[in-house]
DNA sequence: ACGGGGATGATTGCGTACAATCCTCCGAGA
DNA sequence: TCTCGGAGGATTGTACGCAATCATCCCCGT
C-alpha cells in the first residue's frame, strides 16, 4: 500500500483525504476536469479514482451525471455503527484465537501512538486530529490483521472506516479520549488471553460509545450537523 | 441498475458474470487488450470494469503487472461463509422490525421462483442453476433490502456475493434445495411476524447449512477443487 | 553447465481528442 | 403568465496513441 501507480495512486489517496478530513463535502460535485486541474494531472486517474471510490461507498455516481460525495443521513450514523460494532467485534473474537507475537506487538504500537497523541502539543488542531486518527486506524488495523480475515478486512477498510471516524475525533474531548484509550488496552489484553467473547464485548461496546458521542454531538448541534452530513442547497 | 453507461455497463456485466459462473477461473489474468477485442469495444471502459471489480474483491492487480482473478483458499472458504452468516442474520433481524409489506411480497415473489427453479425443467444444466441462483439471490436481496441499511446492503451484495455462491448451487442436490427452499419460508414467517433474533438464528443456520455443503464437497473431490479455486500453474 | 545482462515483445499507465449526453436558460406560442 | 422546445455550454463516455514498465529469453562470459 505505498507509492506505486503513481498517478492514479496519488489521485485516490488525495481525494479520498479530502472526503475523509470533510474538505469535499457531503453533496458536492466532484468534476473529473476540475480535480485533475487541482492535481495537475489528466482526467484519467482522476476517472479511475472516482470509479474505485464509488465501489468503496464514498462516492455516488450516475451515468453522465457525475459524481457526488456521498452525504450521510443522521439517521443513518446509528446504523452505520452498529454495523462497524458487529464487524469488529467479529474480527476481535478471531483475532483473540489467531493473533500471533508480531500481531500483538503491533496493537500495542498502536496504542503507544494513540497515547501520545491524547497529550495536547504545539501542533495545530487538524495535525492532532490527524495522529489520533492514524493511530486508532493502527490500532483497530491491527486487530483486524490479527484476526486474519481478508474478505473482513476488505470490509471493514472500505467500507466502515468512512468520514465519520474522522468526524468524531474532533467532537471527542479529553475524557472521550481517555476512555477510548482504557478501551484500547482492555479488548488487547483481552485478545493477548486468548478471550474472545470478552475481547467481541469490548470491542463493540468501544464502538457503540463512539457512536453515542458522535450521535450526541449531531443531535446537539444540528446545524453543524448540516454542514457536515447533509448536500448544501445553493 | 439497468442498462445505463452503455459500454463500460456492459463490460463490467460480463466479466463479473463470467468470473461468478467460473468461465474465467480464479488465477486467470485479465489482459485488458484481449477483454476488449473479445467484447469488441476499447480498453477504456474495461479498464474501469476492472478497477470496479478489484475494489469489490473479485479480481486482484497489482501495479504494471494487471488483474488476475482472484483466488480462493479452501480455508477461506469458512471463514467468508461466518462472515456471510453474521452480515445476514444481522440483515434479517433488521428486516423483522423494519419490513413493509412490499418488502414481504417481494421476499415471497423470490420463494416462490425458488420453488419453480428447483424442478428440472427441460433446460440445461447452467440454465437451471442460474435461475436457482438468481431466486436466491432474489430472496435474500429482498430481506437485506427491507433491513433498509445501505451500508450492509453494499457490504453484502459486493464482497459476500462471490462466485462461491454460483459453485455451490451446482453441488445441491435435491434435497439440499429443498431444506434451503424451507429455510426462506422459514426466516420469512419469522421477518413477517416480527421475530427478530428468530429471524437472525434462521438465517445463520441456513447460511452455514450452505457452507457445509460446499465445503464436504471440495474436501471430497480435491481435484475439483483445486480446478475451481486454485491458479492453474501452466 | 551456469549465472548475469541486456534486447525484445507484451502489457499497463496516462494523456488527449472527439462524440454523446445532460442541464440551463431563453424565447415563442398559447 | 405559463409551458414547450430547442440552442448552447458544461460534463461525462469512449477511442486511440505513445511512453513506461515488466517478463522472457537469448547470448555471453566464466
Amino acid at each position: 500500500m505505498t507509492e506505486v501507480r503513481g498517478n492514479t495512486r496519488a489521485a485516490y489517496e488525495q481525494i479520498r483525504q479530502a472526503i475523509v478530513e470533510g474538505r469535499y463535502p457531503p453533496g458536492r460535485r466532484l468534476i473529473e476536469q476540475r480535480i485533475a486541474e487541482e492535481f495537475e494531472l489528466s482526467r484519467t486517474p482522476v476517472r479511475e479514482s472516482l470509479r474505485m471510490l464509488e465501489a468503496e461507498g464514498l462516492v455516488h455516481s450516475e451515468p453522465n451525471r457525475g459524481a457526488v460525495v456521498r452525504s450521510v443521513s443522521v439517521e443513518e450514523v446509528a446504523d452505520i455503527y452498529a454495523l462497524r460494532a458487529l464487524l469488529e467485534s467479529f474480527a476481535a473474537e478471531l483475532a483473540a484465537s489467531r493473533a500471533t507475537d508480531e500481531d500483538l506487538a503491533r496493537i500495542d504500537e498502536g496504542i503507544a501512538l494513540f497515547a501520545a497523541a491524547i497529550e495536547p502539543s504545539a501542533r495545530g488542531t487538524l495535525e492532532r486530529v490527524r495522529a489520533l486518527s492514524e493511530a486508532n486506524r493502527r490500532v483497530h488495523g491491527a486487530i483486524i490483521d490479527a484476526a486474519r480475515h481478508d474478505q473482513l478486512g476488505q470490509l471493514l477498510a472500505r467500507t466502515v472506516e468512512v468520514p465519520l471516524v474522522f468526524q468524531a475525533f474532533r467532537q471527542f474531548d479529553r475524557s472521550e479520549l481517555e476512555r477510548s484509550h482504557l478501551f484500547h488496552r482492555l479488548i488487547r489484553d483481552a485478545v493477548a488471553s486468548g478471550e474472545g467473547a470478552r475481547a467481541a464485548r469490548l470491542m463493540s461496546e468501544h464502538v457503540l460509545q463512539g457512536r453515542d458521542v458522535l450521535v450526541a454531538h449531531i443531535r446537539a448541534h444540528p446545524q453543524g450537523a448540516e454542514q457536515l452530513f447533509t448536500p448544501p442547497t445553493p
